[in-house]
DNA sequence: TTGTACGCGTTATCAT
DNA sequence: ATGATAACGCGTACAA
């Protein structure tokens, strides 16, 4: 059905190689100018698309690129990933890749699949998305990317071989206490995932550092958790006696909602006692309570980076150093209070934020 | 770098069409048992994988299906889509199929984009992510289905001769009044998007028709609105004057947000006075607050019911009907109540839901 | 039982 | 200025 240069040359009365070299503007014995138009023409005419197919087997280049998912069992983890993955998507498009998805259940299985499709041509390059910090899995990808292998990876990569894009965490937690101790408080909170993971322990570590520094007053009101009603239970009971922490950092959307619902409950609604930041990756603006602060790492920027540098190691062979994405501050603006109805979804304010060591 | 079946022959000592007739369990001229055996053990030393693009040429088929989705600038519906995308890819997957994902600012080049990436033989058939109703697309969309194209539409498609997957949109609003009925009260409010779109004015033309039919109190509560801000000062408004509503439902999770809000401000705290129930789109089990009813449209089962449509379609000739899906009601559990601290996320009961017409 | 030859659609080289 | 030809990797009809 799909017109060929096959089709266009008969119909045009030339041969194929010439309408090839027509399309492709390769000057190579000149063309008549007469037979050029015509030639165009009907290609216009027949809807000719060079075939993907043909091309990929003669450049020996799919054009195309692996976008491969942990699929997370985790729902929080869900409503974060497709900023990630339109970024990617729309990087790729600006230099005529395309994308393709696949998912693996666990970690095991993500180094064969690269591996596979690589091999059978599908891909060119892939970026995986990974949650965890492997360490098998970076030695595997490691092998890979010395048998020729393009690849990146989205997350706390903690092999710096491998090209990785992910949160700058010191400075997301440097920025949420400065934000808090710029405001004269002392006492924070810190509710974070447990340090068994390589991104926890990286967390809290630098947490330790910062909270040291700055001078806090932060050991009563630290708890390793992840869940929504985890948060929920662990604040209500730190509001329960004094002294309350005067700020609180929470990771994670779920994290930061439950943690507002124990304030509500305690009696502290936002903004009175107690204030609260949400960091992380938290594209969603509406998510939260007018006054609460957010810490956002975009995912459409750790999208748009990661898909940048596997088409820069497509391109030239250079070995870019892992990139550490550094958030915005801003803060969910008062509704009922300040705006009209009828307006559109939270302005917010935005801070100036910088990296800490 | 990759090995081909010419590296195969070359190495087992026989001819490239043997390796293919081996490797493809071909009884063609039968193989002996000792040849065959060093050719497969060959393949598997050399790592040998048949190359996609090759074979796409060969078959003409690519084993791709198109995602491509309308890039919606409205945050809400952003973290709706992953757990639909997901679907998709699970289910291509279990069918040897991959999944390419593009991205359109607007649907007027939709048609345009699916129609070239067919031609252009990247993919066998698309499905197409659609939030609008617009005419023109679907008018577009068929030409090209006449021409032989293959796909689906997720989204309200009126347009009954394409392939669609969505909402049941009576059923959701229909069992949504009905758990509320159940319980005695006839007071409801609804919020929903306006009626100058296609799925808004089905949505007002549902909940008219079931209101009526339930005999419900609905007039002086209902707003058509789509912003957590919006939902915000609508519903305080209607709490502050008597008679109040008894129950509220919303569509989306930014609405759903935007009247707990409102009501918690207003002294109604959810389960008290004013119920809630979130319909439409809304995978995320932690977003809502103990007590809400959710009646949410499963994306993963969107995705996988529109990923087997096409695959279907690929296969026989056959036009499946239009799927409407139905909407499971859950109720988010009371958390700091009922449940010990360190407990995992919401469980939610699962109640019956049936269709409306 | 195995090898030869052709075609899928493109691009590129080499003759004319 | 243009046409024949080879090659990319694979599958298959046909000849040996």
């Amino acid at each position: 059905m799909a017109a060929t240069q096959k089709d266009i040359a008969r119909e045009a009365g030339v041969s194929q190689a010439v309408v090839s070299d027509v399309l492709q503007n390769h000057p190579r014995g000149r063309v008549s100018a007469a037979t050029r138009a015509r030639i165009l023409e009907t290609a216009h005419r027949l809807g000719y698309r060079p075939h993907a197919a043909a091309q990929a087997l003669r450049f020996r280049r799919s054009r195309v690129i692996l976008y491969l998912m942990l699929q997370p069992e985790d729902e929080h983890r869900q409503a974060l990933a497709e900023p990630v993955l339109g970024g990617a998507v729309a990087a790729c498009a600006g230099h005529e890749y395309r994308v393709l998805v696949e998912t693996v259940a666990t970690w095991e299985h993500a180094a064969e699949v690269v591996a596979d499709r690589l091999a059978a041509g599908v891909c060119d390059g892939a970026i995986l998305r990974v949650f965890d910090d492997p360490d098998p899995l970076w030695a595997r990808l490691w092998e890979l990317q010395k048998e020729g292998a393009t690849m990146v990876v989205i997350g706390q990569c903690s092999d710096d071989r491998l090209a990785s894009v992910a949160h700058d965490v010191p400075g997301m937690l440097g920025s949420a206490a400065e934000v808090f101790r710029s405001r004269g408080m002392s006492r924070l909170g810190l509710l974070a995932p447990p340090r068994n993971t390589r991104f926890g322990a990286l967390m809290w570590h630098a947490w330790e550092t910062v909270a040291e520094r700055m001078g806090l007053e932060w050991r009563p009101w630290t708890r390793a958790l992840t869940s929504r009603s985890q948060a929920e239970h662990t604040v209500y009971g730190w509001l329960q006696e004094l002294p309350r922490p005067e700020a609180l950092i929470c990771y994670g959307d779920p994290v930061g909602l439950g943690a507002g619902a124990a304030c509500r409950l305690a009696g502290h609604p936002v903004g009175s006692r107690v204030e609260r930041v949400v960091v992380g990756n938290a594209d969603l603006e509406w998510l939260h309570d007018p006054g609460v602060w957010r810490l956002p790492t975009s995912g459409l920027e750790v999208g748009r980076r990661a898909a940048e540098m596997v088409v820069q190691l497509l391109a030239r062979e250079t070995t870019p150093a892992p990139v550490r994405v550094l958030p915005e501050l801003t803060r969910v603006e008062s509704s009922l209070a300040a705006r009209p109805p009828g307006s559109q979804a939270a302005v917010t304010n935005r801070l100036p934020v910088r990296s800490f060591r």
